[in-house]
DNA sequence: GTGAAAGCGCTAACAG
DNA sequence: CTGTTAGCGCTTTCAC
């Protein structure tokens, strides 16, 4: 590969003013850098990005942590940070936690270890110890996305959750379901923390007393949610409706529905958070609470690229989009059912 | 950001003692190690990535560059080949070239610029015009994925296209069909070129003549391939069935089908390339040839690290996989038309 | 406007 | 087995 040096031999000039021309970095006579790119283009030179990096302190790379880059949802928000990230001249690397701290860990030392100038990081705990851990492996600008860790200075862009949880229950309960399943994620995570505690609220605020039995965490997961639904409907007293705080919980919903041979919406209502692509072709079509995935994207990076630009410390603000309840086919009013 | 300079004061020892026990490159006592290791800890250095890089000449960094990562098939390639490279001390970037020629020029500059160690590619072109340009932009080892590409010299793990096609076909055959349309891809894509010889061939093979208004171009595009069957099933004479030659062209079609207020298979029986990992909640459920994506992405990795470490020059030799048929419910027997 | 030279953090000879 | 040193390709003063 040919380095600056053969493109300032090339050029007849030294090797400052090549990379003056190629930086802009200082003023070059029309009639050098037209030479310069001449020879550039001749022997088909491009800057060793980790020479410049190591010279400059500036990886120009930003480091995206998310669970899982299979669901649509992660995999819109990515090829909106990376387009972004692209104009402004950083690459991105993405990663994927599966929800696992220990990999997620592993993943902040990478980052860490290829400089990354910015990190926008989907953590998978939301406690303040955690947050500590966090802290102690990241020393570069930092945005939360759809997540918040307590004991962090980080900025952070997530949904209202509370007002997402609080539309798809007081949806069913003016549908006139009394018993409401909740498939919620995990303990210690700022999602499912957030939605469970707005769901309960909300539920008591329409005189449905929360039971125990019918809230059962599936981990975000699109197995564990065909699980617990099955587990669900094969109650002696079954909810007349689900719902799932994610869009692959859902799936495992839907799914478990159909092997158990029953029908949505007439024996069984589903809501979830977090929409398809195309709705229209799922059976039936999903009621759902939906996120701007990639609005939330935009402005995550952009409150990442302008910390790095401004070199200023963390607002520590959190940025909240409003979700919205897509009503479709999945969710009706509850069949009578006899008195026991 | 502590240097190793800074561990091996601390250790009191030299750096290149210090490089020696990070990278086992020389025998250190263990004495030694236990201090660096002691000091790497307790100061919580990172060796510098682009520092690394630029001295050993070996960036540990590998690219895949793919049309969508939106798109279920890509990212599942995706997440396995960055898990194999992680395994093998690598980090991916993963880019997208939304089908866009420059775009891909464009990443693959960027990937040189970083220098990555290897490639794996999904080319959005199969022409000779473009296996040079890809050969003068490329200076790595690389795997071409899902593609092939002439006058290049690069290892491929494909599906065997050809087969893919012929399954579909004769599975509509063999119910009735005889007007059979088909949604395409691209012109100068190896998938689309393969795919589309293997159907004509079968279809002549079943005594059915190819119709060239049965047979559209759809660029491998969901929207394109719903206002091509919307089209289609305006016809005077629509087709019994059609195959489409990929999953998100399968998803154009379903849609199209509902907002025509048609029912599938009943009025038109579809068949696509590409399976969804939830086929139950679809309506209908898919017939799709199959194809084992996360077989092909280990395989195509695999080989990249191969040459990668041997430094050998690239076989040249093309790895094709099976595609299955899974018959569900898209796809039955023609409706008995009366004759015109 | 242009060029010489120092040095970013690391690895790899090589000498001790 | 350990330490000194040159230099990877680049940016950035600082003279000229």
């Amino acid at each position: 590969m040919p380095t600056i040096k053969d493109v300032a031999s090339r050029a007849g000039v030294a090797i400052s003013t090549v990379s003056a021309v190629i930086n802009r970095s200082a003023p070059v006579s029309e009639e050098v850098i037209q030479r310069v790119e001449e020879a550039i283009a001749a022997i088909g030179y491009l800057p060793h990005g980790a020479a410049k990096a190591l010279r400059s302190g500036d990886s120009r790379l930003i480091g995206l942590i998310l669970p899982d880059i299979t669901n649509p949802f992660f995999s819109t928000v990515a090829r909106v940070i990376e387009t972004v990230c692209m104009r402004a001249g950083y690459m991105t690397f993405v990663y994927n936690t599966d929800e696992d701290i220990d990999h997620e860990m592993r993943i902040l030392k990478m980052m860490r270890a290829q400089r990354v100038a910015g990190l926008v990081l989907i953590s998978t705990r939301s406690d303040a110890e955690h947050g500590r851990r966090l802290m102690s492996e990241i020393n570069v600008p930092t945005v939360l996305f759809s997540s918040s860790v307590p004991a962090t200075p980080y900025d952070a862009v997530t949904l209202d959750e509370a007002m997402a949880s609080r539309i798809a229950i007081e949806h069913l309960a003016a549908l006139g379901h009394r018993r409401i399943g909740v498939l919620t994620g995990r303990p210690n995570v700022s999602t499912h923390e957030e939605r469970l505690e707005a769901c309960v609220e909300t539920m008591r605020a329409h005189g449905i007393e929360p039971s125990g039995d019918l809230i059962v965490a599936a981990n975000f997961d699109q197995a564990q949610a065909f699980g617990a639904t099955k587990a669900l409907l094969a109650l002696p007293e079954p909810p007349s409706a689900i719902f799932a705080f994610s869009n692959l919980m859902m799936i495992g919903m839907m799914r478990a529905v159909v092997a158990s041979g029953l029908s949505c919406p007439r024996d069984i209502s589903l809501v979830g958070i977090g929409d398809f692509e195309w709705p229209e072709i799922m059976n039936p079509q999903m009621t759902v609470v939906s996120m701007p995935a990639a609005e939330m994207a935009e402005r995550s990076i952009e409150i990442l690229l302008a910390e790095i630009a401004s070199k200023r410390a963390p607002t520590g603000r959190r940025t909240m989009f409003e979700p919205r309840l897509i009503i479709r086919e999945s969710t009706a009013a509850p069949r009578l059912s006899l008195p026991a």
